[in-house]
DNA sequence: ATAGTTATATTAAACGTTTAACCCAAAAGG
DNA sequence: CCTTTTGGGTTAAACGTTTAATATAACTAT
């Protein structure tokens, strides 16, 4: 059954292929009512689907956004098993939909850049999230598509820009803590890079603390991996070595549900003997035991936010290259359970 | 700065197209060694990267692998936020890049069909995770290309097929809660629909009763969503209204946790008052606490395979329409702090 | 009646590839 | 020495669209 085109639907309608693509696109002042409608017979009679890839030739589009996910170190895999970015990616999906584009999932790696992706595949957009390198940088300007970055701080006065307040979540956060009467607070956190979004939570961190007239003592910052199995490890070292800690910040949720777990694991409660705050709300956080304070982030709006900046700036034919508008998603601190006030004692 | 095409390498090597297009396929054998290297300098030096769209309009192929995923009940966005998908999303990708291919996140609505997508779209071949229509099954046969379905017991020998044996893995959690000494054991789950992946794992839960010389008892069946609300309400029924209920399945590891949830808040404790065993294994559960019992699929090698089952489908070039083939991943009960054996007491 | 519009149609070039068909010179076979 | 093969190359059609350019007939206004 060979597939059938614009030919077909022409022959069979008996007008030109020209006529048939000026319906398909709408132009329908060119073409007249009468034709008009026995060409709408012939597309529905023969089932006809436009090919998108041929259009793509012509109109130099693919209705393709890219949407660039962070990946292992192997580089072998997306770090996709993170809820936080598969609901990020579920609202993009949702609203680039509307629009008729369908988003195509790929980590960069050593073989196809970023740029292959968007050059052979003719991106029309992309959504990059969370990576960041100097390369990716160069890429993306030449590559010369509307691009909007998720959570990223470095050159983010070139591109479009959606993400939080890190900085302010960690003060958010700490404080929090200290208005629940704790004085000796703790960080579990991923690594400390210059320009990161955990070096603005670490920064809120320190904020917080100053300003309540309490010390930074380094010894307090558990920095490896945002990961479970670091929480988990932190939890145990603090509920051994520092009896004096009552609070604790966790600067990602999964890293907070191991530190919970630590802590038990050796013998302390929470938040009966440590508080902790994670950060993120992803939706297990309300489903964990305890169900846990987290300073809330709207993930499906971020995801959605970004998607729409995107599209507004795809609609705007690639003229306006929106430089860096930032756009920060509201911040919330959700009391759950796992913090317990000092004061009330 | 224009786009540059196989005709500027040409140009530049001082050779015909169609020499470029033949190094650029490897037919090697076409041209001499020393153009080789002049087309491969010309293509190093110009940047040149080849347009997937334009070679796809002539080979009809799109290196593009669609992923229907199941949505929400307003088709406004994709069942995403379960992790189970994500994960197996992620090994999908991760395979598949491997040939080139990318994969299209797509849910199917009213607007755009199945068909729509991937005849528009040229697909290359596609993966249906979980749902299943009648309207969905004639699409997939009109499509005409590898299709790999997961999880699905309709139609599943006209299609190749993934996915695990429910029926045993609803008998293997049952059975380990018998061999721990529960009589009375009850069931939290989705909508038993016929060919259901969950009907399965229902039937699974029925032979395991009979063969233990317990009677069914529709009672004990609390048949809703797929969901941790579900879960909790259903806790909260059990730990009131059935106190010799001691064990129960949960047919999902996220009704699971609502489960263990709701029974708590009803002042009971799992696995003391009330043990539950719970199916898939997502990351989440041995992070859960207590850390989940559950029946473990590996959801990575899901995906994997079925990937490389497409990918194999792909290659013998829209031959063997592979009829049929279902294959099992294995499952396998991993034991954690939600069951209590009730026969060493 | 003439020129200018307008409405509707068609033709053909273009998009960037692949690949069958063709070409030619040099080598090989007789 | 003539024919065949082979290696290395090019030409041009094709893939399925869009769209500028062009054509034609029917109106309009003068």
């Amino acid at each position: 059954m060979r597939k059938i085109t614009i030919k077909d639907v022409a022959r069979n309608a008996g007008v030109s292929i020209a006529a048939v693509s000026y319906v398909l696109n709408g132009k329908e002042n060119k073409v007249s009512q009468d034709t008009i409608v026995r060409i709408h017979d012939s597309i529905k009679e023969l089932n006809y689907i436009p090919s998108i890839t041929a259009r793509g030739l012509v109109k130099n589009t693919s209705e393709l956004i890219g949407v660039i996910i962070p990946q292992t170190e192997d580089h072998k895999q997306l770090v996709f098993e993170n809820p936080f970015y598969s609901e990020m990616i579920s609202a993009i999906e949702a609203v680039v939909r509307e629009d008729g584009y369908h988003i195509i999932l790929a980590g960069v790696d050593k073989g196809k850049t970023y740029l292959d992706i968007s050059t052979s595949r003719n991106l029309d957009g992309a959504i990059i999230m969370g990576i960041y390198s100097e390369q990716l940088y160069e890429e993306c300007k030449q590559a010369n598509i509307p691009i909007v970055l998720i959570d990223s701080y470095v050159h983010d006065n070139e591109f479009t820009n959606v993400g939080i307040d890190d900085e302010l979540g960690g003060y958010m956060a700490t404080k929090h803590l200290i208005d629940n009467g704790h004085r000796n607070i703790g960080l579990v956190t991923g690594m400390i890079r210059k320009d990161g979004v955990v070096e603005k939570r670490f920064l809120g961190y320190k904020r917080a603390l100053q300003e309540a007239g309490l010390f930074y003592n380094p010894d307090y910052v558990f920095e490896n991996s945002v990961s479970y199995v670091h929480g988990r490890s932190s939890g145990a070292l603090i509920a051994e070595k520092h009896p004096e800690m009552t609070g604790v910040f966790a600067t990602a949720d999964m890293v907070a549900f191991g530190l919970i777990r630590g802590i038990k694991e050796a013998g302390k409660e929470v938040p009966k003997d440590i508080s902790v705050i994670g950060f993120d709300d992803i939706s297990m956080a309300h489903m964990f035991l305890p169900p846990l304070t987290t300073v809330k982030q709207q993930i499906f709006l971020k995801g959605e936010t970004a998607a729409k900046l995107l599209i507004d700036q795809i609609r705007k034919k690639r003229g306006a290259k929106a430089h860096g508008k930032r756009t920060h998603v509201p911040l919330e601190i959700v009391e759950r359970e796992t913090v317990r006030n000092l004061r009330g004692d």
